[in-house]
DNA sequence: AGCTCATGTCAACGGTCGTAGACATATAAA
DNA sequence: TTTATATGTCTACGACCGTTGACATGAGCT
């Protein structure tokens, strides 16, 4: 008697479903791959079969994630509010697009997922934005709105600020949208 | 024979040194104790001896960090550009402040410390900073410059964003201190 | 000097982890 | 139906981990 019906396809998406949530909710050495074996409903043997070790099926969670971290065909202008929704948004509702940069922190101390994070961080987050960016150093500025973003993050979802977590207060978001303005603002053009 | 003289205080500040010194580069559980005792030349069993526990180290560790992550006499219109420089000091120089700040963002993401970590960034670099700030949810404004340092302090350090990195440069100084500033400034005063 | 206790070392336990190989079984072809 | 292969399960290995208790030994007191 078997649990699961046979079907490889299926088993393996079920696996990278099941990594992926893992690997949200904690950093690479804290999940198990038994974890994973358990929440997708298999044997843990599996998952070397399907994807070879964990640390390339964590490259495939990082390779396939299902929304990237920046939909491209976005006015620049509307970059600051853009980002401060996804900054401020309920873990509940529909942003995925915070879940690549959520997976990203919380293994970023991680050896064995290090390089695979930084890599990843500067493809799928990094160079898009600085992509949107016109004018003077475009990386280091949208590396300092990308700070933003990601302090904020880590204050609402891992330290749990209570100041931040609120999010319902547009307060919060009106502030962060204005700082994100002056932090991907063109300082050299200012100056005029 | 024994490689180490008899003295129970100085073994004991070796361990928790030479535990500062890991938890300053590593993760909670990537620290492994053998590494510890090993950098303190003593044997494991003292670990458990002298402070109980892996966890009972830890929290000792970040009971005793020997600077504050704030400096409490400091002008409130100097916060700006004390924390802009504590951001972009170089690894190797004095910059001690930032090491309570590193050692809670790398085990931010273990459960085992995740408690601790929360109420050491709370207290010790939290509280101060929005004790230091007048006018409107001070801590809503601390919260956000300290997203500012959080971000590229993980940007420079973990992520090792060139962008970020070349601290030499006091462009992005002079720009990080600009946002902390409206990062900290009362909106609502703004509004005359 | 001899005694005693604090201090440090050593070996090992129980547990978890990632990984591999042998085995079972459902599915699909012949 | 029989056979072959893909698919899933089971067991176990070796490594590392935190922790513990037994043992050795040096330091300091009498």
């Amino acid at each position: 008697m078997t649990r699961r019906q046979k079907n490889a396809a299926a088993t393996r998406d079920a696996l990278l479903a099941a990594a992926r949530r893992r690997f949200l909710e904690e950093s690479y050495e804290n999940v198990g791959l038994r974890e994973i074996a358990g929440d997708a409903g298999v044997d843990v043997a599996l998952v070397s079969r399907y994807f070879g070790s964990k640390e390339a099926l964590f490259r495939e969670v990082m390779r396939k994630a299902p929304s990237e971290a920046l939909n491209p065909d976005i006015s620049p202008d509307r970059l600051p509010g853009w980002l401060a929704e996804m900054a401020t948004r309920e873990d509940g509702s529909d942003g995925v697009n915070i879940e690549r940069l959520l997976i990203i922190l919380r293994s970023a101390s991680s050896p064995k997922a290090a390089r695979i994070v930084q890599d990843s961080f500067r493809e799928d987050v990094l160079d898009p934005v600085a992509a949107l960016i016109r004018g003077d150093e475009p990386e280091m500025r949208a590396s300092l709105a990308l700070s933003l973003l990601i302090g904020t993050t880590i204050l609402r979802t891992i330290m749990r600020v209570d100041a931040i977590c609120e999010c319902d207060s547009t307060a919060v978001r009106a502030r962060l949208e204005r700082l994100l303005a002056v932090a991907l603002s063109d300082g050299a053009a200012e100056e005029r």
